[in-house]
DNA sequence: CTAGGGTTAG
């Protein structure tokens, strides 16, 4: 909980906490308590304090786990030392205390995909194909899916998505949403569309995130009716649209000289209680 | 205790 307000609260505690203090009984801290503050530590920027615990677990000599493994990698990769994850990940499993699960792997090749290395993630992606330790699952796909769509290599984004399928892996909503929301921001509503359907189909629901981006897509292009009936089948579904929806409409309607409507919206966001 | 998707501004 004191990691929710940054690390130095809880790095008092776990100061005292190990210092045991006199008179009171106080568990040691496990394996548990550092992965918790480690975790925190990339939440609030700060990898180089979550580094240090992860030293500090070493020197302890408690074993570590596949979680705190994969926080370490994560903790690397913040400090955008994704090298060196990649590095620790293939080749130092004794760094690692374990071997690699896909949660390590994914963390990396988000990485390299937000650093707009994603065909090197697709390289690490192909070692866990051939390796045995845990194959590529729907979420390493869709990161990298993502990340192709990211740096306009649609291509190999698309080839991509037909490997998936062709290995037996089930795309789920956010793998649809990836491709429905560059296919939007491509301008390519038919095409976005077309992948609406699609996973419907497949019965895989659409959620706010997906609608999100339609209505995105149409009002950027001005296109209103075609916003609006989006609207109409996300609430239709039971979604509700959010602040982000929100704020993305009211952004097109201003750019295409609609601010009184958009001003409408505003305050009836206000009215509905939406900060 | 660990992994993937949506907006706006400068």
């Amino acid at each position: 909980d004191a990691c929710r307000d940054g690390p130095s609260l809880a790095l008092t505690l776990f100061n005292r906490v190990c210092r045991e203090e006199a008179g009171r009984r106080v568990a040691p801290p496990t394996i548990y308590t550092y992965g918790i503050l480690m975790n925190c530590c990339c939440h609030v920027r700060r990898p180089d304090l979550g580094l240090a615990y992860f030293g500090r677990l070493l020197r302890t000599g408690l074993n570590t786990n596949e979680v705190v493994a994969s926080t370490l990698l994560k903790c690397l990769c913040c400090a955008k030392r994704a090298d060196e994850a990649v590095n620790v990940l293939l080749h130092r499993t004794s760094v690692l205390g374990c071997v690699p699960n896909s949660f390590s792997y994914n963390i990396v090749l988000k990485s390299l995909c937000d650093d707009s290395r994603s065909q090197q993630a697709l390289g690490l992606l192909q070692v866990m194909a051939k390796g045995d330790d845990c194959s590529p699952g729907v979420l390493s796909y869709s990161t990298l899916i993502h990340g192709f769509f990211k740096e306009g290599e649609v291509g190999k984004a698309c080839n991509l998505f037909h490997e998936m399928m062709r290995q037996g892996v089930v795309p789920d909503v956010v793998t649809y949403s990836s491709i429905i929301d560059a296919l939007c921001k491509a301008g390519a509503m038919d095409k976005a569309e077309l992948f609406l359907r699609q996973m419907v189909d497949n019965s895989v629901r659409p959620d706010t995130v997906t609608y999100t981006s339609m209505i995105h897509g149409y009002s950027t292009l001005g296109r209103w009716k075609e916003a609006t009936k989006m609207f109409r089948e996300m609430t239709s579904r039971g979604l509700i649209p959010n602040i982000v929806t929100w704020n993305s409409f009211m952004a097109s309607l201003c750019k295409h000289g609609k601010s009184k409507e958009a001003a409408e919206i505003f305050f009836s966001m206000a009215a509905r209680g939406h900060k």
